[in-house]
DNA sequence: ACCTGAACACCGTTCAAGT
DNA sequence: ACCTGAACACCGTTCAAGT
């Protein structure tokens, strides 16, 4: 009898390995750091989680609610083409502030994700396009947006000669909101 | 005297780790199945590259030149908006057939890399936009590509109820190219 | 000059043993 | 019921020793 005395919980676990994510990013993540953390040896984790994927998963699913919550509180209270702006907004600055909690939300052996396509992006699209192109036009700004923020995280924007980041972001989204728009009205054929 | 044969190259050994990167992935990549691969030691391989992310940007390289010309050869002796469908579609072309090499070319500590910019895309936008907006240009199109490639091998447009992304591909490169065409047009204000 | 086995410090994970 | 040390099969990498 006298069991052994529970030192951590799945939250205290989760909270530390959502931590190390953010500073280490996923692939530095190891189990005995996360054990470290909670004050316990790297053998006991298993207790909670199967494996480090399972404990992956947890941290994903947990940041991405945070990211769709990100997300639908830029768009409160906003019109449809301007919604989409602060989304986009809002979808940029959460990767850059947490890349590495971002890039979580893209592992594709995590899976089953929904990566970055929210609720909140297909309610804002349809508001724009109509219901017979939300899904292609959700798959394009989604498709887009994820780019983007990954091709910035990259450093693939710092080349020499090329103008700001911010200037190329704000250019982009206005040239496909003018696009989405323009299949909406047009009925979107293709030539 | 009478120094050990050389049993091996480093063409051999590029040639065997660019298949094992597409059979297994990059990060299924070690460096004692490429020892195995080409009939060595794993500590032989130090001889010939400094260390494993020597040798994995050694296949990027190369890698980037077959992207590089697949894509150039899609678009030759096409107008302008022509081509950019055709580099649409050879790049989707690319990333489907050889996933694991096109995220390859998106490491980023394989830096310094050009991921997915390449002089062919540079030049088919600054057809369609001119020269004022081909940064910019560039970088929509790009990240566009790169999102939707991305997102398709990872699995998330299979989903149920979404149409093909066959459809989802066709309908988003043709709102960006209308955007593009509209912006050069208008001079690209914003709002 | 190139190759080798042994070794080091790491991994994720299993398991018998403790309380 | 939870925790532990020891162990296993992997890593990348170093190095002294062979030819």
């Amino acid at each position: 009898m006298s069991p052994a005395l529970a030192k951590t919980s799945e939250k205290d676990i989760l909270t530390a390995a959502r931590r190390l994510v953010r500073q280490n990013g996923v692939e530095g993540l190891s189990m005995r750091d996360v054990a470290d953390a909670v004050g316990i040896r790297a053998p006991s984790l298993y207790k909670r989680f199967d494996n480090r994927e399972a404990l992956l998963r947890a941290v994903r699913d947990q940041a991405q609610a945070q990211f769709d919550g990100h997300l639908a509180a830029a768009v409160k209270d906003h019109s449809p083409a301007h919604a989409l702006t602060k989304l986009a907004g809002a979808y940029r600055d959460f990767a850059r502030r947490r890349p590495a909690i971002y890039r979580l939300l893209h592992r594709p052996e995590l899976a089953p994700a929904r990566g970055n396509v929210s609720g909140v992006t297909i309610q804002v699209v349809s508001g724009l396009v109509g219901t017979a192109h939300a899904d292609a036009a959700t798959r394009c700004i989604s498709a887009f947006l994820h780019g983007f923020v990954s091709m910035e995280m990259d450093g693939l924007y710092s080349g020499p000669g090329s103008a700001s980041a911010d200037e190329a972001f704000a250019y982009s989204v206005y040239v496909i909101l003018q696009g989405l728009v323009n299949s909406a009205d047009s009925g979107g054929g293709q030539s």
